[in-house]
DNA sequence: ATCCTATCCTGTAGGC
DNA sequence: TGCCTACAGGATAGGA
């Protein structure tokens, strides 16, 4: 869903076309996100100009002017999508749309989101560290790539499946589900293997191929699996790339053998036992 | 401290 | 055909 790369790809197109405008008007339509009401909103966005956002993780930070930025968070099925002046790029009978803002120069960006998973909330930029959500987020691996022996030391100890610990945006910021089943694919690494017991060789096959896979990902605009879209409304194009991800019971790209899905703390994780061969020390998760 | 499960939400896919 | 249930997974609270 909404991970990196496709986080990436919004900042991007945001970066080109928010930075400057300030809000006219700022209507909410649907009030409520899973953990917070949107109402105050509309006071705290109008008369604001957006500056050049940035991300961490999944987490984008669409900076204002007056020390001020929109704390923005895509969820499951969060969408910015934006029509620009002169343009009626957006439908007004489009279901789910929580935000609406109207730029002085008669530009638009709405935000839509499906199943409510997302975040949003005005907050001073000098308490954005403090923030909970942001507070405790890892390094953002294309800002600061991965080691093996970053890897390895953050994982000292750890005895989670090294799939579920690429989850753990607490040791990285911004990988999901998708990608880390990608990324244990074309490193060859069993997803059972308990992080902590990874050699420094090991580490050294997964670092590279997070940067590999994220970097391809944002190059083609994302991974739309289900409802991930451009600000532009359109899909990604790495789902083509996919290798192992969603393709249960379908050939390995790599060596022909089945590819198998089973479920890991709760989260599908598709992997090719036969180029992913473990070396003990796996962990035993429920299989489905 | 560390790990694990349930929860939120809605559209869609599958079974009967 | 149509209803019903299960399933998908971001972060996070709370329990073990």
């Amino acid at each position: 869903m909404p991970e990196l790369p496709e986080v990436e790809t919004v900042r991007r197109m945001l970066a080109a076309h928010v930075p400057g405008k300030r809000v006219a008007t700022a209507a909410v339509s649907r009030h409520r996100l899973r953990t917070q009401s949107l109402a105050a909103l509309p006071k705290q966005l109008e008369g604001r100009a957006f500056a050049e956002p940035r991300r961490t993780g999944k987490f984008l930070f669409l900076d204002l002017d007056g020390g001020m930025t929109l704390l923005s968070h895509l969820g499951m099925s969060g969408r910015w999508l934006f029509s620009p002046a002169g343009v009626d790029a957006l439908d007004e009978a489009m279901p789910h749309v929580h935000l609406r803002l109207t730029f002085e120069d008669r530009s638009r960006l709405w935000y839509q989101d499906i199943r409510r998973f997302g975040m949003l909330r005005v907050v001073p930029l000098d308490r954005l560290a403090k923030d909970p959500s942001v507070k405790l987020l890892g390094p953002d691996p294309l800002e600061q790539p991965p080691t093996a022996e970053s890897l390895r030391a953050c994982a000292k100890g750890s005895r989670v499946a090294v799939k579920t610990f690429l989850l753990d945006q607490r040791k990285l910021a911004g990988i999901g589900n998708i990608y880390a089943s990608e990324i244990l694919f074309r490193a060859a690494i069993d997803p059972r293997r308990a992080a902590g017991a990874l050699s420094l060789a090991e580490w050294a096959r997964v670092a590279p191929e997070i940067g590999a896979v994220l970097g391809d990902a944002v190059a083609r605009m994302g991974t739309t699996f289900s409802t991930y879209r451009t600000i532009w409304n359109e899909p990604g194009q790495y789902g083509e790339q996919l290798l192992v991800y969603d393709r249960p019971g379908q050939p390995c790209r790599r060596c022909g053998g089945e590819v198998k899905r089973f479920v890991q703390g709760g989260r599908a994780t598709f992997w090719c036992p036969a180029c992913q061969r473990g070396r003990g020390n796996t962990r035993k998760h429920a299989q489905s």
